[in-house]
RNA sequence: GGUCUCGUGGCCGAGUGGUUAGGCAGAGGUCUGCAAAACCUUGUACAGCGGUUCGAAUCCGCUCGAGACCUCCA
C-alpha cells in the first residue's frame, strides 16, 4: 500500500517512513487507564492521539487492529504500606468486591470516551482476564534463565539481560546510571539487584486479588500485562505500540525487555509517545492531586473551571497541539478553543449553502494535498486545522460573494472537510438546541413570528420585551442575517445533567 | 544527584537556516431599529549572551528559567 507517512519512532528517536510489517494490516497497542478512579484530562490525551492515528491509517485504507487494555490488576502502591494494588486498595476503602470498582470505573471511562467521540478499539482487553496467558510467559522467561524466584516472586535479572541486549534502549538510560539512583521499595531485599522487576508477586495477606501461580498465591508484575495480551492479539511483533510519555520507563523498557526473552524480539516495531497535559506548567496527575476529571469538565465543577467546557471543546483543544509536546490547561485556552472550533463547524455548514459560480477564485486540490501532508508528518493535526482555517476563509467569502467557486470545486470542499473534520479529526457537531425537546422548538417557532411580526410594525418595545423576558429564563435570541434562533445559557451543562439522568 | 526535554507576540500553539502558521483576545470596519452574533481587515514574536554563516528565532557553546523521567502514573 502506497503511503506517504512519516511517524516520529521513539525508539530511534527519528521520524521513519512507516512501513506496516504485513500491509495493509497494521496492529495496534496502547496503554490504556487504570479503573480506580474518573479519567481525567490527561487519559483524554492518548485516547484522543490515538484515535486520530487509528482514524488517520483507517483513513488510508489499512485495516488496523487496534488493541487498548483496561488495567486492573497489577499495579502496585508506591508510597507507604505494603505495595498494595490501586483497585484493592479502593476496594476495601469503600468496601466493594474489587471488580465492582473495576466495573464502575470502567463504565464510567467508556462514557467519557463516547463523549469526547473517541472510536472503540478493536480489543478492549482486561490484565485479570489474561493471568493465565501472563504465568505462561513468567514461565517461559524463567526457562531461559532470565528470571529468578525467591521467596515466591519472580523478578526478571536485568543484569544478565543487559549482557546481551540494551536495557535502555528506549529510553536512553544506562543501566550503570540506574545502580545509583533507584529507590528502595518493597521487596527490595528479595531481588538480586534493584533495578529487577517483578514478574509475578506473591501476595501479602491483606491482597485480596490473587491468582494461583507454580510459585505462589499472587498477581503478575506490573509491565506483565501488555506484554503477554499485546502478544496474544498482535502477534509477537505489531506495528505500533503507543502510551504515555510517563510509561517510557519503566513500563516500556521493560516490556521490551520480556518480549526479547520470551519472544525473541522487540515487541513493536514503532513506539509512539504522547506528552503530557500540565496545569500551571506542573503535569496533571493522580500522584500530584492537580487533576481535574473529564466529568468536572463537562460540568464545570471545578474550583479551577471558569466554567464547563464541552467534550468537543476539549477533543478540539487536545488536537490544536502536537501530540508530542506538552500542552498547558488554561480557561483563556479552552475558550479560545471553544470559539475556534464553532467557527470551523459553523464553516462546514455553509459550504452547503454556496451557491457555485461559473469560475472558481482558489484551488481546493492544493489545499487537499497540504491537508495529507500534515497529517503525513507525524500527524501534525495543528498544521492541518491551520490549513482548514484557511478553507474557512474562501467558504465565508463565498458565502459573501466576495469570491466564486464552481460546482465542482464545492462538491471537493465539501468531501474535504466532511472527510478530515468529522472522519479523521473525529469532531462533530454538538447540539445546542436541546436534543428531544420539541416542544420547545414549537414555542419558540410561535414566538419568533410574533417578534417578527412586532418588528415589521416597528414596534421595538414589543420585540425587545419577547427577547428580554426570553433572556431572563435563560434563553438567548440571535438575530442572524437569515432567520432568527436561540440558544441555552449554560447549555454544555444542561446536555450533561440530561445525559446522566439518562443513564441512571 | 543522574538522564532528557523545552523556553515563540496579551493567551494557547505550529514551524525551523533566507518566504503569512493558525486559533483566541485587542483594534478598525461591514451588517443591524438596538443589542448580540456573524463576517472582513489588522499584529512582525521567537529567554539572555557569545559563536558559525552572505544570512539564525532555526546550527554550536555558555548563562538564566521551566518541566519530565529516575517510584504507580496517560
Amino acid at each position: 500500500m502506497e503511503n506517504n507517512l512519516i511517524i516520529y519512532n521513539t525508539l530511534s528517536r527519528r521520524k521513519e517512513k512507516f512501513e506496516p510489517i504485513k500491509a495493509p494490516f497494521v496492529g495496534m497497542y496502547v496503554c490504556g487507564p487504570t479503573v480506580y478512579g474518573d479519567a481525567h484530562l490527561g487519559h483524554a490525551r492518548p485516547a484522543i492521539t490515538f484515535d486520530l492515528i487509528f482514524r488517520y491509517l483507517q483513513h488510508l485504507g489499512y485495516k488496523v487492529r487496534y488493541v487498548r487494555n483496561i488495567t486492573d490488576v497489577g499495579h502496585l502502591e508506591a508510597d507507604a504500606d505494603e505495595g498494595e494494588d490501586k483497585i484493592a486498595k479502593k476496594a476495601r476503602l469503600e468496601q466493594l468486591e474489587p471488580m465492582e470498582v473495576v466495573q464502575y470505573f470502567s463504565d464510567r471511562y467508556h462514557a467519557n470516551m463516547d463523549q469526547l467521540n473517541v472510536k472503540k478499539p478493536s480489543i478492549e482487553p482486561r490484565a485479570s482476564g489474561h493471568i493465565i496467558e501472563q504465568i505462561e510467559m513468567v514461565k517461559t522467561i524463567l526457562e531461559k534463565g532470565y528470571a529468578y524466584e525467591s521467596n515466591g516472586s519472580i523478578y526478571f535479572d536485568v543484569e544478565k539481560y543487559n549482557k546481551t541486549h540494551d536495557y535502555g534502549k528506549l529510553s536512553g538510560r544506562v543501566l550503570d546510571d540506574l545502580i545509583s539512583n533507584t529507590r528502595e521499595l518493597d521487596g527490595q531485599g528479595e531481588k538480586k539487584n534493584n533495578y529487577d522487576f517483578a514478574l509475578w508477586k506473591k501476595a501479602m495477606p491483606e491482597h485480596i486479588m490473587r491468582w494461583p501461580s507454580p510459585w505462589s498465591n499472587g498477581f503478575p508484575g506490573w509491565h506483565m500485562e501488555c506484554s503477554a495480551m499485546g502478544c496474544k492479539y498482535l502477534g509477537e511483533q505489531f506495528d505500533i505500540h503507543g502510551g504515555g510519555m510517563d510509561l517510557l520507563f519503566p513500563h516500556h523498557e521493560s516490556e521490551i525487555a520480556q518480549s526479547n526473552i520470551a519472544n525473541g524480539g522487540d515487541p513493536a516495531k514503532y513506539w509512539i509517545h504522547n506528552n503530557m497535559i500540565t496545569i500551571n506548567g506542573q503535569k496533571m496527575g493522580k500522584s500530584l492531586n492537580n487533576f481535574i476529571t473529564l466529568n468536572q469538565f463537562f460540568n464545570g465543577e471545578h474550583e479551577a473551571l471558569e466554567r464547563a467546557y464541552s467534550p468537543m471543546t476539549i477533543r478540539f483543544f487536545i488536537l490544536q497541539a502536537h501530540y508530542r509536546s506538552t500542552l498547558d490547561f488554561s480557561n483563556e485556552a479552552l475558550v479560545a478553543a471553544e470559539k475556534g472550533l464553532t467557527k470551523l463547524l459553523k464553516a462546514v455548514e455553509t459550504i452547503n449553502k454556496l451557491k457555485a459560480g461559473e469560475t472558481s477564485d482558489y484551488n481546493f486540490a492544493k489545499l487537499k494535498e497540504k491537508a495529507y501532508a500534515a497529517l503525513n508528518d507525524d500527524f501534525n493535526s495543528p498544521i492541518l486545522i491551520a490549513h482548514l482555517f484557511e478553507g474557512v476563509k474562501w467558504i465565508n467569502s463565498v458565502n459573501d460573494g466576495k469570491a466564486s467557486l464552481k460546482q465542482e470545486d464545492i462538491d471537493l470542499l465539501k468531501q474535504l472537510f466532511n472527510d478530515f473534520v468529522f472522519e479523521i479529526l473525529g469532531l462533530k457537531t454538538e447540539k445546542i438546541n436541546s436534543a428531544n425537546d420539541e416542544l420547545s422548538d414549537k414555542l419558540m417557532e410561535v414566538l419568533s413570528k410574533i417578534r417578527k411580526s412586532a418588528k415589521e410594525r416597528r414596534d421595538w418595545e414589543a420585540a425587545d420585551e419577547i427577547r428580554n423576558k426570553l433572556a431572563e429564563q435563560g434563553i438567548i435570541v440571535l438575530d442572524e442575517k437569515d432567520g432568527v434562533s436561540y440558544k441555552f445559557k449554560d447549555m454544555i451543562k444542561k446536555i450533561f445533567d440530561e445525559a446522566l439522568k439518562n443513564k441512571e
